[in-house]
DNA sequence: GTGAAAGCGCTAACAA
DNA sequence: TTGTTAGCGCTTTCAC
């Protein structure tokens, strides 16, 4: 089943049958019903290599997932997922990379045109593959902020407003000496951009408005959290305020809170950086700012495509953060 | 940079620039090094849609991915990077398709010879796809086994004998009275192969040996976890003997049968099926059968393969269970 | 062991 | 508004 068997059941060319599937130019109504109904009837389905290879276009992009330690998986996946659907609703496929396949994987799938373009999830702040991307013809986008952003295309939440905003409403709330419990030690060693511009903004904030703060990395396990929260408050005991950037432990570190006959938000208030169902489905339900994943994966799409346009879209993308008051942050106690 | 281009660097013709990167025909060896060295001096990388287009191959495989309710992502990650990473030792790359797409994803990506084959995750065991699979002229291979194996190619973890396994070793270390804490109540409902065969192979392994047994489906939120653990125990209090087969769920039910003061393995034996990470990372580390998720990936991809090169590969694929034993089971405790 | 040449199925430039 | 046709870059038959 070819494009000339649909050509000739129509009693058209072959081009006109191109030309009524790619839009590239006007067709009288009538023939592209007749056409669109005998590619109906026919069931056909173009070749994807011809395509590819008569067009130089393959409507595929490739998406680098990152699988290493201290990610957390769901919310990798809830990015990935969002670039597919983005991707579908623009007419393209996604061919997954692992962050194994490094950069020859890059220039592979680039080389071979396997792919029209490229989105870099978990980006770090000197990424070793930055420049591969650039000596790469094919456009990308990334997923996450590195230190220099010249001709690059970048989005990512604005993590150091988030930083910054959850400081902002602790301090508001009256606290006067707060803490970040972040990411395992890992994520900062390899210089996470999205962990330490959370950092950044949070020390940032604390320090413009005068109250102390801290920031404790922290892994996942729950008896690490324990012991980092132990830790915190034990040699800190002024600290009533927590914000917490890492999706697993967030149940271990209020389990660690109330282990400690710490109410939330009684005795300690507590703010997450993490997405709107991890925050909702504790009790209580945390105050927080929520991880956009679907929005950050559509727009890295949407720059993608505009790149493959040839329009020339922003260097970075910060997308504002949205801090929602739930049940887990309140006013300072009073003191004892 | 076209292969005539390495032919004439190399001087030989292009067919046998082919033949050198196919090896389908023998060539000298001094041939050959002159064209792998103009291809390397070149950076010659073949056009993938010019080969698929002339080969009538891809090296392409697609990949459902399940992101349904109740799916553990880290684990459903798990198979998929391992599809993944065999996949691209066997110089295929893997083409990302969500559970969303349906029936006419596979249509799709089969139709327009995107792809070589395809391999399902989370199969139920009256899968929708299955009647579209069989429609299509594309091999696939199936992560899971349906009702009806006929023309099919599955690949799974045997469930009922990792069942079986959980309820011997427990009856074996004398336990009277064994329940399964298992899936989210919607893997069942929508009648999951996985899920549905451990509780069979759980249930007639406790019979033949004469042994009570009680299954509870459970949602993954520590909540309930405690609550299905604490409802579990009042009205069964003969129970002594605890299989989880819900990797979330490990950490709230070890909690939960703390929260009751019954300790682990002193009163209540845990038996998980679950990754060895995750048992592993308890405390106490948990006696379990694993889930080898990087087997049945790869096996998942070689099965694939096999269609590919048109050996009729076994319908069902069953990986015996494997259990080992650490610390949270142990002897039934000697009656009050 | 190697080469020549005919496609693979589509797109897009050119022509009408 | 539509048709004709020359490639796109590779694989593979056929021929030597």
């Amino acid at each position: 089943m070819r494009i000339s068997d649909v050509a000739r059941h129509a009693g058209v060319s072959p081009s006109t049958v191109s030309y009524v599937l790619s839009g590239k130019r006007s067709i009288s109504p009538a023939t592209r019903r007749r056409v669109l109904d005998s590619i109906d009837v026919l069931g056909y389905q173009p070749h994807a290599g011809a395509r590819a290879l008569a067009s130089n276009r393959s409507n595929v992009i490739a998406l680098v997932v990152p699988l290493r330690p201290g990610i957390h998986v769901p919310v990798a996946m809830q990015f990935a997922v969002s670039v597919v659907t983005s991707a579908r609703d623009r007419e393209h496929d996604v061919l997954l990379l692992t962050q194994a396949e490094g950069e020859g994987g890059l220039r592979r799938v680039a080389g071979t045109s396997m792919v029209d373009g490229i989105i870099v999830m978990d980006v770090e702040v000197d990424d070793a593959r930055i420049p591969t991307l650039r000596s790469l013809s094919h456009p990308s986008v990334l997923i996450g902020v590195p230190a220099e952003t010249e001709g690059l295309t970048c989005v990512d939440l604005d993590f150091e407003a988030a930083g910054r905003a959850c400081a902002a409403h602790l301090a508001a709330l009256g606290h006067r000496e707060i803490a970040l419990i972040g990411q395992p030690p890992s994520v900062y060693e390899r210089r996470t951009g999205f962990a330490e511009r959370t950092v950044a903004g949070f020390r940032a904030e604390a320090h413009e408005r005068g109250i102390g703060s801290a920031v404790v990395p922290c892994d996942a396990a729950p008896t690490a959290v324990a012991a980092a929260v132990t830790g915190l408050l034990g040699e800190r005991p002024g600290v009533t305020g927590l914000v917490v950037h890492n999706e697993p432990a967030v149940a271990p570190l209020l389990d660690a809170v109330r282990g400690l006959g710490r109410e939330v938000p009684a005795d300690i208030s507590v703010v997450a950086i993490a997405p709107d169902d991890v925050a909702t489905e504790t009790s209580p339900p945390l105050t927080s700012v929520s991880l956009p994943a679907e929005e950050v994966g559509g727009r890295a799409v949407s720059l993608l495509m505009d790149k493959l346009d040839d329009l020339g879209p922003p260097e970075v993308t910060l997308l504002p953060p949205r801090l929602v008051p739930r049940a887990s942050a309140a006013a300072r106690p009073a003191l004892p």
